[in-house]
DNA sequence: ATTATTTTGTGATATGCATCACATTGTATA
DNA sequence: TATACAATGTGATGCATATCACAAAATAAT
């Protein structure tokens, strides 16, 4: 299954800077495939051996802690996938699962180096992609571990709302055990909070749908208090 | 103060693949400097400009948490340092300070960038140690949360004796209110987890002289128990 | 439809650790 | 050498939240 990358509508902005010469080796070089909610795009402690391009679709990068599956973060496409664990490993170093249907791309490792050094705007592009991330999980490991429940939920929720779904109604793409793991908490933590937030108005709660009435009141409890 | 970067004896291995070319530009583009403990390196909130060469010492990188600062890693020499706040943000994102006396050069963000679009290698490495920082980061994440303060501070003395000190003797680089930032506890728990360890015979504790007596106890605790 | 299995809600209890409070030691500064 | 200030040791107390224990929904499997 090979289309022809030029033409794929889901380019980051890094891949929109590709040579028409590196877009033609990735399409001869890549492997298209649907997924569905669950799938698993890399699992921890396989051999790692390609670049995955997420086209479309929402996935949970996770890894085994010490006593449970920790979800460091959320990735929503488009995006590539797994270039730490690739690159800095040749097992990988952690899971990513969809958690919602997903078209990726896999791309050979050697191929994805080729273009890295042939296309130095490319190039640039990943490497403010790196920065980014390690920016990030500074920030969330400060945040994480100095705020209390009500805080990191917050966050996670306005995350959800800004970030990933650009809107204030969504449907949780995670169970509830699986956001406790997402915000190092308990499953039943995660539960009362919930209800919490949603008996004070701040969202709404009716199953995984979740609707966000007052952003102020969130950012409040973000910001902790 | 320019010495000839081609002669260096602190280079990352990264360094070492440069052109000689390159190396020269460097060298006629950096401002070295001797720093002594407690200096400030990169400050969070200031505009970057630099990218910095720490030459020889120990820093550690650090932000302002909601609460209180936060030390989300130390970084021993030779090591680049404030690429991600340089390359992901106009303003600096985290402070870096030296708790040694160091030497570092400031190397000019164009200058950099440059050498990295010129040299493969070069750029490799630097893409290699991203995706390292990235993994550790990860692990870092999934561990902190999950481990109880004993074996936070197992894993934090553990890894100073084998990945800044290379010895099982060493003193420790940080007051305890620092160590507890970078632990994630009090100042108070840090005291008595150290008298802890030393009262069990796991390390010897004078002053701020550690000297690990029995590792195998100490890498247990950090894997929990 | 019916049963099995996973997910969620909610109380009661236990606990790890932060916080407070103060003594003590060590280390700069006058 | 005296004085001030920062770093450390250690007990007592409180609190946030994990854990346990079920019940109730909701989903999936038969």
């Amino acid at each position: 299954m090979q289309n022809d990358c030029r033409n794929c509508p889901f380019k980051t902005k890094a891949t929109s800077m590709l040579s028409e010469c590196s877009l033609d080796q990735l399409t001869s070089n890549h492997l298209e495939l649907k997924l569905k909610k669950g799938d698993s795009i890399i699992k921890q402690g396989t051999y790692s051996t390609n670049v995955v391009f997420l086209r479309t679709g929402l996935a949970k990068i996770h890894l085994a802690g010490p006593y449970t599956e920790q979800i460091v973060k959320m990735v929503n496409a488009p995006s590539y996938l797994g270039l730490p664990t690739t690159f800095g490993s040749k097992i990988n170093q952690y899971s990513v699962t969809a958690v919602s249907d997903a078209e990726v791309c896999f791309i050979d490792l050697e191929v994805f180096q080729n273009i890295l050094d042939e296309n130095k705007e490319f190039n640039r592009e990943i490497i403010q992609e790196f920065c980014k991330n390690e920016l990030e999980s500074f920030h969330r490991c400060a945040n994480r571990t100095q705020k209390l429940i009500r805080g990191n939920m917050a966050d996670a929720i306005l995350d959800f709302a800004d970030k990933i779904f650009k809107s204030d109604t969504f449907m949780l793409p995670l169970s509830q055990t699986e956001f406790a793991n997402l915000v190092d908490t308990s499953r039943e933590s995660v539960s009362r909070v919930l209800t919490e937030f949603d008996k004070d108005g701040i969202i709404s709660v009716k199953g995984r749908q979740i609707e966000i009435l007052n952003k102020k009141s969130l950012q409040l409890i973000s910001q902790n208090g």
